[in-house]
DNA sequence: TTCCTATATGCGCTTGACCGCATATACGCA
DNA sequence: TGCGTATATGCGGTCAAGCGCATATAGGAA
């Protein structure tokens, strides 16, 4: 895991990924469907910018059935997790991060992702 | 100060101007020919980026004589601040950024800013 | 196999980021 | 005024980011 500072900013300066990358940081694990509905953006968008983080080695990704779930890389060096937390912690409440967790919260025919824990 | 988390996170996403803000969390105020002397890069790259962060209202520029002194926004909003706080506690003493904090330290012909306070 | 759903990707396009170079501006000093 | 230093900016070029659209791939069910 050899992560570059560098790498995590350019990550989070899009806020599709920012966006992601908090619902991933307060769910733990989402389908590509999940994020889709939450951030109410194009399959096809949410999916690059999903593998754009999967090769930066920021989330991984794992298939159950038709279902791909992501979640931040369990490897994530100590120092991005602090950065993503104080992140989360900052401006998790704010406008356009609460309407994405609200969309999330409200969205209907979620897969089961707790089922298969 | 109606500063987007958007518009912090595009500004850390360059290299330059992350270091640049990392390097005025520390110092708390710098004139452009310190910055462009720790960071190794032309005059004009720096000039442009800290314009960058001006226009986003994340520094604050005052003029003294001849130079120009940069520091954090005065008006950071909290979050920003935490953020920032994390960021240099979290990557403060990693590759890129102990090079140019020790750039810094021993650069030569320091205008006074000290003198100035 | 065939069909359906979920996800990934090829392609072409547009826009913006970033750069180097040259030059303009601001200020202090003589 | 004229000169030197510090900083800002106009300009043109290159390159990558991001997008929409269509289509490919993967897996499940019949």
């Amino acid at each position: 895991m050899t992560l570059a500072v560098d790498s995590l900013f350019r990550a989070l300066a899009n806020p599709i990924r920012l966006r992601c990358l908090l619902l991933l940081h307060n769910a733990g694990e989402l389908c590509v469907c999940e994020l889709t509905h939450a951030l109410g953006a194009s399959q096809p968008k949410i999916s690059r910018h999903l593998a754009q983080l999967r090769e930066a080695d920021i989330v991984s990704d794992r298939r159950m059935g038709l279902w791909v779930y992501y979640r931040l890389h369990p490897q994530l060096p100590g120092w991005a997790q602090e950065i993503l937390r104080a992140t989360a912690n900052s401006v998790g409440d704010q406008a356009p991060f609460i309407t994405s967790q609200q969309a999330l919260a409200t969205m209907p025919n979620r897969p089961g992702a707790d089922r298969c824990a």
